[in-house]
DNA sequence: TAGTAAGTGTACAGATCTGTACATTAACCT
DNA sequence: AGGTTAATGTACAGATCTGTACACTTACTA
């Protein structure tokens, strides 16, 4: 295939697989909603979990080139930019078609550790984990790691609340909590 | 039925859906594992979505009388309870089979928000957050009501981080947070 | 002990889903 | 222009899943 039919396959898919979960689509539903025949589908991944891996894997570069970019967007100052991890998530939140973490729904679907689904996500976990280490590490934290694994939770905290309406603009409440812990 | 029956079916095929996700659970592995006939499950729930909303809201209670049980064993002391809640939701992760909140999982698999599963999702939700701000409230704490989101975003992101194995000890790790909050 | 209700087992219709086959069309390249 | 590759559409086999039918058995009850 043309790399850029199997990047629109890629793309487009992950959309479908976010917005209606992996056991409920179909590779024919996904045919329909990308475009994309079956057969050139089957031409590039041997099976639905091989796209659904790819998709996941799409989803860990997507998702953390994003938040890297809309941080450094937002602030330029280390201190500041532990902070607007949370304003970034918020705009996320508020995003059409917000539906949670992928990552989440993935290791609900596939609860196995050993699934390779779950472990793709639980190494998203673990990469953001060190980014938000660094983030820490360059304002000067001498427990960077500790700070990393609170925002971890409140990050985590935020996106359920706000997935399931819990109340509103969690990330802003997570913010106040990490400015009280270390600001 | 012999109410004893649709009990025995409620609470076994509560663990099935909980260690085996909703979609990815037929009825006739139902009636396998709970050893209750197909003909008999559909006697009493007229087809498997009332099923699932029937575990949901055993779950439901199921796991509130849990919390408070466990909280009202571990302390008596209004300030301390706070706190306490980390420390039954630490036993709990460390239970064997322990696969995270089950009503994150529905509303993972069930993202329409009139979706019966994830509307009962968050109305748990909502339940617990009013057992925490009495919880807050009995502290003596006049901002309540944000004391119980922070347990609330705290507790969220230590399940999650239980789940997808982050990193070990996360109820404690949020209970740390919460002390400096507000201990 | 006879009758009724609770429960089982099996089989099946109909829908849906994964993956394959194959004939056909569109796009590219020389 | 001609040949190769990319891509579509359709149809289908086989598996699985929901929900129903029905004949049978077990247990309670009068």
């Amino acid at each position: 295939m043309r790399p850029s039919k199997k990047e629109e396959l890629l793309e487009k898919s992950l959309k479908v697989f976010y917005q209606h979960g992996f056991h409920a689509t179909g590779v024919d539903f996904i045919a329909k909603k990308t475009g994309i025949s079956k057969t050139l589908i089957y031409s590039h991944f041997s099976n639905k979990d091989a796209l659904m891996s790819a998709v996941l894997e799409r989803r860990d570069s997507n998702f953390r080139n994003w938040l890297e970019a809309r941080v450094e967007a937002l602030s330029t100052d280390p201190m500041s930019k532990l902070f607007c991890v949370f304003d970034a998530l918020e705009e996320w939140f508020e995003e059409e078609g917000f539906k949670g973490c992928m990552f989440v729904k993935a290791s609900s679907e596939f609860m196995e550790s050993s699934h390779p689904l779950f472990q793709k996500s639980s190494e998203h976990k673990q990469k953001l984990e060190r980014y938000f280490s660094e983030l820490a590490k360059d304002a000067g934290f001498e427990n960077h790691l500790e700070i990393a694994r609170h925002i971890e939770l409140l990050k985590e905290g935020a996106i359920n609340a706000a997935h399931m309406k819990m109340f509103p603009k969690p990330a802003q409440h997570a913010k106040q909590m990490l400015k009280q812990l270390i600001g």
